[in-house]
DNA sequence: GCTCATATACTCGTCTACGAGTAAGAGTGA
DNA sequence: TCACTCTTACTCGTAGACGAGTATATGAGC
């Protein structure tokens, strides 16, 4: 018996759920809900494309989470359509704001690609690399942390929460980092003579050309 | 004058970062950049999708990245095309790969934009989704330690480089956790009381209604 | 009162990601 | 030896993401 698959959303851009966040709160029309999202500084934490935020309106409305209530106009502007949230919009957001929160999901940080795939590059050129980002990694923190501190100066905490957690673990990044350099400049992290002399000798050491089978039978993390 | 643009790739998905390193040591064909990759447990840090792969062959191809070779059948199977590297797909991936490792670049995780939107969801409520979290997180945690650890015993470390990251930041954002819970439990953290407010009355309180105006000039990180 | 810049409010088309489907050979057990 | 399953090796179709473009309106400066 195939066991049932896991439930899969119509909508899987996190835009889709801000806007439905947006109409929860009132009936608005897409500009607006870019605006207030933007106001509200959620442009650091949820990508806004206008590209994708009439896409994903149209959508959410083919899907019936959101449904057209009249148009407005302004002077003489373009007409704009104000959406508000159904019921089974509302329902569809509880559940997917739940998933979000409380199942965490692998996500594949490019860092994470380019760190498993730089033996394609000499082992000095990747310290180099790391180092520029290490500094950039820093700068960045010391910014964030300083607007952070603006912020908490008029805003309660839980509206800041998303961007202390970004800071955080930008944080440990640059930490983990850190760790990492000083085990490469200390020839602690063992196999690094290894792929200095792949670079030297142009084949790989003796001790690595079996490793592949060797491994297959590896438990990996999937 | 306007600004030149921040070279944009012609292609993006990281998989083909992957063919290209895969191509760089070998000719190969698809399926076997397929195999090899999956043997080596980059599918833990590389999403490897068949339908993206056989695209993203294609596009390379297309600019001059990598070329076919020819073609090998082995037995009555359908006839395979093997891949080369060519001199600018090298190029292209040592540069790709440079700026994966060098420059900090901002990804959305699904988590933030959850933490971000959580405002619609009752502060109880999201208390126990949070915890719900915490709880998979330690399990995940200790699972891959235990296995980057049988890996250690037969695998050089730079191998493990991008699983020790992995779970690195996974601890982290498990700490993290933990101190949020502990602040919204104890009610340390500011705004939680006008949060709880906003559920039972079911408007904003007083002290927030201009809130948004008042914080509109604030410096935001974007 | 005219021009230029900037903000408003979208639209369009392309490119791409990816799930689901397919089909043939190889192995395996009865 | 025959049925069945597993692995190999792709193909196809479609939905969606997003950049770039467009067109009007408003305000600021001269």
């Amino acid at each position: 018996m195939a066991q049932r698959r896991i439930k899969q959303r119509k909508l899987s851009n996190p835009l889709a759920l801000a806007v439905l966040s947006m109409c929860a709160e009132t009936p608005r029309h897409p500009y607006e809900m870019a605006q207030v999202l933007r106001q509200r500084g959620k442009q650091a934490s949820i990508k806004i494309n206008f590209g994708s935020l009439y896409t994903v309106v149209q959508n959410l409305e083919k899907h019936g989470f959101i449904a057209a209530e009249g148009t407005e106009r302004d002077g003489r502007r373009p007409e704009r359509t104000v959406y508000g949230i159904t019921e089974t919009g509302r329902a569809e957001m509880r559940d997917w704001l739940s998933e979000l929160l409380s199942v965490p999901v692998k996500e594949y940080p490019q860092f994470e690609a380019g760190l498993s795939l730089a033996g394609s590059l000499p082992p000095d050129e990747v310290e180099a690399l790391l180092r520029k980002r290490l500094a950039a990694l820093d700068d960045g923190v010391s910014v964030q942390a300083e607007v952070l501190e603006e912020c908490r100066a008029v805003l309660p905490e839980i509206f800041l929460v998303e961007a202390d957690y970004a800071l955080t673990m930008q944080r440990a990044e640059a930490e983990w980092l850190r760790g990492l350099l000083r085990r490469m400049e200390t020839n602690t992290l063992t196999g690094m003579d290894g792929w200095r002399e792949f670079y030297v000798t142009g084949a790989p050491p003796q001790e690595w050309v079996d490793l592949d089978e060797r491994t297959s039978g590896l438990p990996r993390p999937d």
